[in-house]
DNA sequence: GTATTAATGTAACCATGGTTACAAAATTAT
DNA sequence: ATAATTTTGTAACCATGGTTACATTAATAC
């Protein structure tokens, strides 16, 4: 893969935001950074494994699989091109990977070590603004998370994810942009239990559904919930 | 309150970790700080108000809280001399204070701007490498957290509760350094639902309990369980 | 177009855990 | 030591939501 393409795609990612083509070219040339491919389906980084160096996918996709005690698999999360992993871990106090980090067809990912990221945000304070605004904004949206997960009712959960993401669209007529599986396990419930909800919503009026578009009817009763 | 008494408190917290007092005094006179002090009872932060300016906690106490639509009010988290609070609002885009903050006494709080601190990153390759580590490491509890809380049952909580307990501690007798109330909370599940769990692990042989002293007799299944 | 697959709604059943209430034990204050 | 307060265990009751199974609808492939 060629120089200009791989800086091409760095410039997509949050971290190299604001910076243009050359001075990221610049940057990379005075990082320690290697660049492997992997086969379909091979794993990238092992669960435990400590966690050196940063991985940007410059081709390809890559899933974090978490492995169930009844041998089942669960994607975690599903990264593709532009991507990238193991922001949180580099600069950790002595932390590993939380997950198999595993391929899902031929990919191609560039590693930059610890040391390089530093001195990047040594160097630019463009970048050390983006690397802090990422760890920053990612620990906003775990405490999110855990916000909804703290709630203990079916519908508390909803009405908090409608509620932000009404806030987020600007509108009472908010557009779901996953599936009733996806959002199920986003707010940790079963699936049936999240439709079950939802019609109930819809008999006491606070809510209208139509496939994936939902209109908040009555959002200060909802908002009280929480 | 004399500088170098200053230049002491912030020596104690993982920001200044590593750096000589001297050095810090050095650091903070290129910041553009302000020292606030609060009456007992005085809010410092309001819900949703923004946050351009970090704080270290100078004398006193605060809390964060959050209150309920109950007209309860729950405390989020404790602070005391030597802890701060704003490292992951001042470099996030346009996100804003998650809860009230509050005195809980006549209170001392030193504040930072969030330009520099990033100065003070630009600077120091220590103060930057422990602000990196910092944000890190409270990803990785928050990780931790949404696992503890994603999981179905009181049983699977307690027993990755207690098996990351016991790796920390190094061994199978760990000690509970809270109350049943606390750990309650912790986990996201009622008080007597955790009591009548430890009871039915105790019938069951996996672990013994003697007040906060609990031993893992079967980590194994435990583990298994996860 | 039809066929196939995936997504969704629904219902019955039942296990888990929340709620409440109270007693016992442990801790702290006086 | 006694009293007061906090912490903890226990039990009964019951609401919530998980599980399973199946029908229906929507989306996609052919």
């Amino acid at each position: 893969m060629k120089k200009d393409e791989i800086v091409y795609i760095l410039s997509t990612n949050t971290l190299f935001k604001g910076l243009y083509l050359d001075r990221i070219e610049c940057l990379l040339d005075l990082c320690n950074y290697n660049i492997s491919v992997f086969e379909k389906n091979s794993i990238v980084l092992n669960e435990n494994d400590p966690c050196a160096n940063m991985g940007f996918i410059l081709e390809g996709k890559v899933n974090s699989i978490k492995s169930d005690p009844d041998g089942s698999n669960t994607i975690v999360r599903s990264m593709t091109v532009g991507d990238f992993f193991g922001e949180a871990l580099v600069f950790s106090s002595g932390q590993s990977c939380p997950s198999n980090i595993m391929t899902s067809g031929k990919t191609t990912i560039l590693f930059i070590s610890s040391e390089s990221l530093l001195s990047l945000c040594e160097i630019d304070e463009i970048f050390l603004k983006n690397f802090l605004r990422s760890l920053s904004d990612k620990i906003l949206l775990l405490n999110k998370k855990i916000k909804i997960l703290s709630y203990a009712s079916v519908r508390q959960k909803l009405s908090c994810f409608f509620i932000d993401l009404s806030n987020i669209q600007q509108t009472c007529d908010i557009v779901l942009d996953m599936t009733r599986e996806e959002l199920s396990q986003l707010l940790g419930v079963a699936r049936p239990s999240i439709s079950r909800e939802l019609s109930k919503m819809v008999s006491s009026n606070l809510i209208s559904v139509k496939g994936r578009n939902i209109t908040l009817l009555n959002i200060e009763y909802m908002a009280n919930l929480l």
